[in-house]
RNA sequence: GCCCCCGUAGCUCAGUUGGAUAGAGCAGCGGCCUCCGGAGCCGUGUGCGGCCGUUCAAGUCGGCCCGGGGGUACCA
């Protein structure tokens, strides 16, 4: 069975980094001192050496100050003051007059307790522009994780359901955060952590001996196992005999019982079928689908390990692990009737997957609601011994609510993903029918602008706000939007055409004088530390943000200059040159960002 | 009951882990194709639920109150 337990066996990367008495994950000191700005490292660097405190710290604290005639970065002075016990005011204006200018810095000054950088123009745009240049689509990537290996647990649907709005969060903040960390060199295994067991069928299997209709079953079989998932539900509301039946069912299910293993099996193969439909169109994958059932088979050496530990105890007839001393409600390992709880095959799993494939790191990517559960799990493996327990993390993201209300599939109150998307599609094809009819594969663009906009919405805000669903904005492809940002790029792609040449990053960068030109130039510096914080903070949307404010810079700068002369194809070659080697850079990091939220970035649409 | 999360513009959301004057989009209104793509651009108003505290500095940290949500033993 190849299942073994490796308890306090170390790694070797595993150290307890202890600051502020919390354990440091694994992988955390892979991002402290990276600093990808080039600018923001001299700058850094050189106040790090005048003041004594540690670069990262300054490099984290540079921030862009209210107004660009003050500088272009700014650093509070307040921790320098109070090591030197002056006045921040007095520090900044010190500290200003020692540094000296460089090429790329042309000024250092103070305003209050700030100390500030103004950069010089022309250095700025060439050094940017030669870096996108010479790295192209791995601008922004690292090799930081090298060696590394984070597994995300993320999507995870349950078995008999259909995939609802609500699913797409784990999905698409999963397949991004892969491509996040993967960006910066570690391994990634993307799991599906299907649910394929529990109690659950025990409902399904009842509910469909009671009331399947044969019919709808041959011909929407997801949809009908959900309208008898619901109806179960309901009927147990009133009906506690259900819910005993259903436990029994699981029950013999876990036990083995042939009848209804195979009821089980076509319950998966439908579900399957329906969620890779959905996967192929959202160009999802994962590096394994071991669902819940596949620890079927791993829960009594679990469920022994803990006993042997001393963990476990009888108590109203189940098995747990207590764990109120650390103010937790108890992990239930069993129920009185001996089947297993998700947090068994939880267990089982998580244990499964370190020595499988001794990750770094681990991220489950689950909603909110299983805040709790999740405290458990991790404190029982700490207890355990796993000295690994600190590399798990909850990446907890918020409910989708319709109507102030949260969808729930037990509620019945979902819109099925598939719908959705069908609707946003048919809405992009309807907009290229009206706006560019000319277009050789408006299916095709169709397709790609209506998921676009599908998964840009869930990867727009932070993970932990819920999200209300309104077709009207979802259909909605103005303003902060994927289509807004797969327009920006096929815009560029459109000027490039237009330009006729490939871009080969060689141009004079003193003739670009325009405040867009330089806004641009420092927009695009700040890629690479957007996928650090990304992957620091497991927040997608930083990327989403940034590529807003970059891809609104662009249509700015686009839309502002219409003369003939400041146009960015204009007759002066040399300047045009200049200025489609800038828009280049801007294309490639959209695409880049694009690629890692994992919507198509088009060259036409 | 206990624990956790959340209240920012009419709506949907940001606010760089405590820093300089709190920002975007949508909706509304008013403008912009002598076209490098109008799925775009420009202009225009209102806001940190309330009170007290911590300190040089609070939307951000702490306490209490009000309001909304979630979790809380055999569901996941």
């Amino acid at each position: 069975m190849g299942f073994r337990f490796g308890a306090n066996r170390s790694d070797g990367s595993g150290e307890h980094n202890l600051r502020r008495g919390v354990l440091y994950l694994s992988i955390d000191n892979d991002f402290k001192d990276y600093f990808p700005n080039p600018i923001k490292t001299i700058i850094s660097s050189a106040v790090s050496s005048v003041s004594g405190i540690p670069q990262s710290d300054i490099y984290q604290n540079l921030q862009e100050p209210p107004d660009s005639a003050i500088g272009d970065y700014g650093w509070p002075c307040f921790s320098l003051a109070k090591i030197k016990r002056k006045a921040p005011p007095v520090i900044a204006a010190e500290t200003a007059g020692i540094i000296k200018p460089h090429s790329i810095i042309e000024k250092v000054s103070s305003v209050g307790p700030y100390l500030n950088f103004t950069l010089n123009q022309k250095a700025t745009i060439q050094t940017v522009c030669e870096n996108i240049f010479a790295q192209n689509e791995k601008y922004g990537s690292a090799n930081i994780g090298s060696g590394k290996t984070i597994v995300i647990d993320y999507s995870s649907p349950n078995i008999a359901k259909p995939m609802g709005i609500g699913h797409l969060r784990s999905t698409v903040i999963g397949a991004a955060l892969k491509r996040i960390y993967q960006y910066l060199g570690y391994k990634v295994v993307g799991i599906n952590h299907l649910g394929d067991w529990g109690t659950q069928f025990g409902k399904l299997v009842a509910a469909y001996r009671r009331w399947a209709d044969q019919k709808a079953m041959d011909d929407d079989p997801i949809k009908e196992l959900y309208r008898l998932y619901v109806k179960i539900h309901e009927e147990a509301e009133n009906d506690q005999s259900l819910e005993d039946e259903s436990r029994e069912i699981f029950k013999r299910l876990e036990e083995g019982d042939p009848e209804i293993t195979a009821l089980w099996r076509k319950f998966i193969a439908i579900s399957k079928l329906e969620f890779n439909r959905l996967y192929n169109l959202l160009g999802i994958t994962f590096e394994s689908e071991a669902g819940e059932s596949f620890y079927n088979d791993k829960l009594e050496h679990t469920v022994k390990f803990l006993e042997d530990k001393g963990l476990t105890k009888i108590s109203r007839e189940a098995l747990i692990v207590p764990l109120d001393e650390f103010k937790l409600e108890p992990l239930l390992l069993k129920k009185r009737d001996g089947s297993s709880l998700y947090g068994t095959r939880d267990l089982a799993a998580a244990i499964y997957r370190y020595e499988t494939y001794k990750f770094d790191l681990i991220l489950y990517v689950v909603g909110v609601a299983q805040t709790l559960h999740f405290k458990q799990l991790f404190k029982t493996l700490e207890l355990a011994g796993f000295e690994w327990a600190k590399d798990c993390r909850h990446v907890s993201f918020g409910w989708v609510t319709l109507g102030g209300e949260m969808m729930a599939t037990r509620r019945g109150n979902i819109f099925f993903l598939e719908d959705v998307i069908e609707q946003t599609i048919a809405r992009a094809r309807a907009i290229i029918s009206q706006g560019n009819p000319d277009l050789e594969n408006p299916d095709e663009v169709a397709r790609k602008v209506g998921v676009g906009a599908v998964v840009f919405s869930d990867l727009a805000v932070r993970r932990d706000t819920d999200v209300s669903f309104e077709w009207e904005r979802m259909l909605d492809f103005d303003g902060q939007t994927g289509p807004y940002l797969q327009y920006a790029h096929a815009r560029i792609c459109s000027l490039i055409r237009k330009y006729g040449k490939e871009p080969d990053g060689r141009a004079d960068y003193s003739m670009l004088k325009f405040p867009e030109e330089f806004s641009l130039a420092k927009k695009l510096l700040e890629y690479p530390d957007k996928i650090k914080s990304a992957a620091e903070l497991n927040e997608p949307y930083i990327i989403s943000a940034y590529l807003l404010d970059l891809a609104g810079l662009f249509s700015t700068y686009f839309q502002k200059y219409k003369s003939p002369a400041d146009k960015i194809i204009s007759d002066n070659s040399e300047l045009t040159k200049a200025r489609i080697n800038l828009a280049w850079c801007v294309r490639v990091v959209l695409k880049s960002g694009l690629d890692i939220l994992g919507i198509d970035a088009l060259e036409k649409m």
